[in-house]
RNA sequence: GGCGGAGUAGCUCAGUCGGUUAGAGCAGCGGAAUCAUAAUCCGCGUGUCGGGGGUUCGAGUCCCUCCUCCGCUACCA
């Protein structure tokens, strides 16, 4: 279990310039962002880093297709991943971008270390090329016609051969079993870690971790003919955003090894089988986890240009709200599955979790303490045991959150914060305080004092998924801006009776369906 | 083809080591209440637990088999 203090490394995969930033790449950060900030809020010092993969054949070959130099086309693609933050509100601490000094030292000293541990060697790479799909294939997937081999795209094959450097992956099938075998918990969710030791059981060859047929990456030391392999390049930058090759730097004494990386379920295997290879050896120490999620799908098929059917973050936020549309994506979807998403879901999300139940319950406590409370927070009398019960089920939700987001579970977190506040909505109805404000005022201030207590636990709580909505509740019940992390979830920092409270306000908004246009 | 996962209420899913009348949310129907964003609360399920066979005192849960769907099966990232 995880314990409230301490460090806490994350990282997104570094996205690559050659996508336009999608739903897809906003999920991840999104998941990364809930995550460090529920950290933060627990008391770690935490570090959430994402950023950009600038390098590769396809990125050289779109800039020259827009007449631009790699360095100022990928200059300009990269702002539109930085520009996500700012749209759904991610509070990253830093950006890394793969053609930066700091990384290309970095690519070159584990390359080094790899080498110096005998690690790499020269050989030749040889295969069926398609220079017009600039991509080599496998023998199985071509079709011979006359004597041709055709690649899936009925481009011809050629054979080809080049030097390249390779590195001796097939050295660490064993390794790696053995690693997987005594660190249970670093591939999740754990059908992906089946796949991918049914995977490495089968075998694992050499990798073939250089190129010389084009020029946008990281010269080998020493032969610069030779640029870096992607991925070898791509999956350092987890170490060079710490300072690393200088191991005295201290984000690297900090933060190294990384607690968990998020990634898509495609790039599993580079995270999981590549990548602790390679720090093994260079004889760096291999990160804590690695988590695979789903996708996201609009009811049912996947997004695609072509269906016409690409769902965009900034859709959901212009359409819903920034906090709802947080909202959503986390509750809606088992983090680790794929799943469906649609404007039904999302309405039914928007206005019946966040309207409905969590608004209300905020709207219905507030306003009865602003109309029969003189504003401000009531006095409480001695806590019968439905008050009581309430508080503690309430207090009760942190040690759950922090059960559920270690295993990145955000869907079960947020059930069991709305199981909260159901039973709160229930103690309002049961207590029925619009009836005691005439028969015993004392206790209808008791008990709005309890419901204004369990509203400010769970405001606190929610803090990570919907910062500005919850900070918003938060000023209703005039909770100063330093008094809101989770050391707060204990009575000795309730809410100070006779604190005055501004005038209540909703917080989620109904969605209402506009009218139908007359579209065919 | 091989390996792995899944098939449970109209929809989305939960069901720990096999053990009492198989659960939740949403949707639907009925009712209560009126503090609140017409929000809230209560009540209402005759589901061949994908089909068939088997083990067992007892199977959604274990075994066999068949059907359907999905993932992985390496060097574009």
């Amino acid at each position: 279990m995880m314990a409230p203090d301490g460090t806490f490394y994350i990282t997104t995969p570094i996205y690559y310039v050659n996508d336009k930033p999608h739903i897809g790449h906003a999920y991840t950060t999104l998941a990364c962002d809930v995550l460090a900030r529920f950290m933060r809020l627990d008391g770690r010092k935490v570090r959430l880093l994402t950023g950009t993969d600038e390098h590769g054949q396809k990125v050289q070959k779109s800039a020259l297709a827009a007449g631009e130099e790699p360095q100022a086309f990928v200059d300009a693609v990269s702002q539109n991943f930085r520009d996500l933050a700012g749209l759904l509100n991610f509070a990253t601490d830093d950006f890394i971008r793969t053609t930066e000094p700091r990384h290309i030292r970095a690519c070159q000293a584990i390359w080094q270390k790899m080498a110096d541990t005998g690690q790499i060697y020269l050989g030749s790479y040889s295969g069926w090329y398609s220079v017009r799909d600039e991509a080599y294939f496998d023998e199985k997937e071509l079709q011979v016609v006359d004597g041709r081999r055709l690649a899936p795209s009925g481009a011809e094959c050629e054979w080809v051969e080049e030097p390249s450097y390779f590195f001796r992956l097939s050295d660490w099938q064993q390794p790696l079993l053995d690693f997987y075998e005594r660190n249970p918990d670093f591939i999740q969710p754990e059908s992906r870690r089946n796949e991918v030791i049914s995977f490495v059981r089968g075998g694992l060859r050499d990798l073939s971790i250089s190129r010389t047929t084009f020029d946008w990456g990281v010269p080998v030391p020493g032969d610069p003919k030779h640029i870096m392999y992607v991925w070898l390049d791509a999956l350092t930058n987890y170490l060079s955003a710490l300072g690393f090759p200088d191991t005295d730097d201290a984000l690297y004494q900090a933060f190294w090894p990384c607690d968990v990386h998020v990634v898509g379920k495609d790039i599993l295997r580079f995270h999981t089988v590549y990548w602790p290879a390679f720090l093994m050896a260079a004889n760096v120490p291999t990160p804590r986890r690695v988590f695979a999620h789903g996708w996201l799908l609009n009811r049912g098929q996947k997004m695609s240009k072509s269906l016409g059917n690409v769902v965009s973050p900034k859709d959901l936020k212009d359409r819903y709200g920034l906090d709802q549309t947080r909202y959503f994506l986390l509750r809606e979807v088992p983090f680790g599955s794929d799943g469906y998403i649609s404007h039904e879901a999302m309405v039914a999300r928007c206005n019946g979790d966040l309207a409905n139940d969590l608004g209300n319950l905020a709207q219905r406590v507030l306003s009865m303490v602003a109309k029969n409370c003189n504003g401000a927070v009531p006095e409480a009398g001695a806590l019968n045991d439905a008050d009581t019960l309430l508080l503690d089920r309430a207090r009760g939700l942190l040690p759950a959150l922090r059960r559920e987001l270690s295993a990145l579970a955000f869907h079960r977190g947020l059930e069991a914060v709305w199981a909260v506040i159901g039973d709160a909505n229930r103690y309002v109805d049961e207590q029925a305080p619009w009836t005691l404000r005439k028969t015993d005022p004392a206790r209808m201030a008791t008990v709005l004092y309890t419901l204004a207590e369990t509203v400010r636990m769970i405001a606190i709580l929610l803090q990570p998924f919907m910062p500005d909505a919850m900070g918003r509740m938060l000023d209703q019940l005039a909770v100063a801006a330093d008094q809101r992390d989770y050391r707060r979830i204990d009575a000795a920092s309730a809410l100070v009776p006779g604190t005055p409270l501004p005038r209540p306000e909703g917080v989620f908004p109904r969605f209402v369906e506009a009218e139908e246009e007359a579209a065919g």
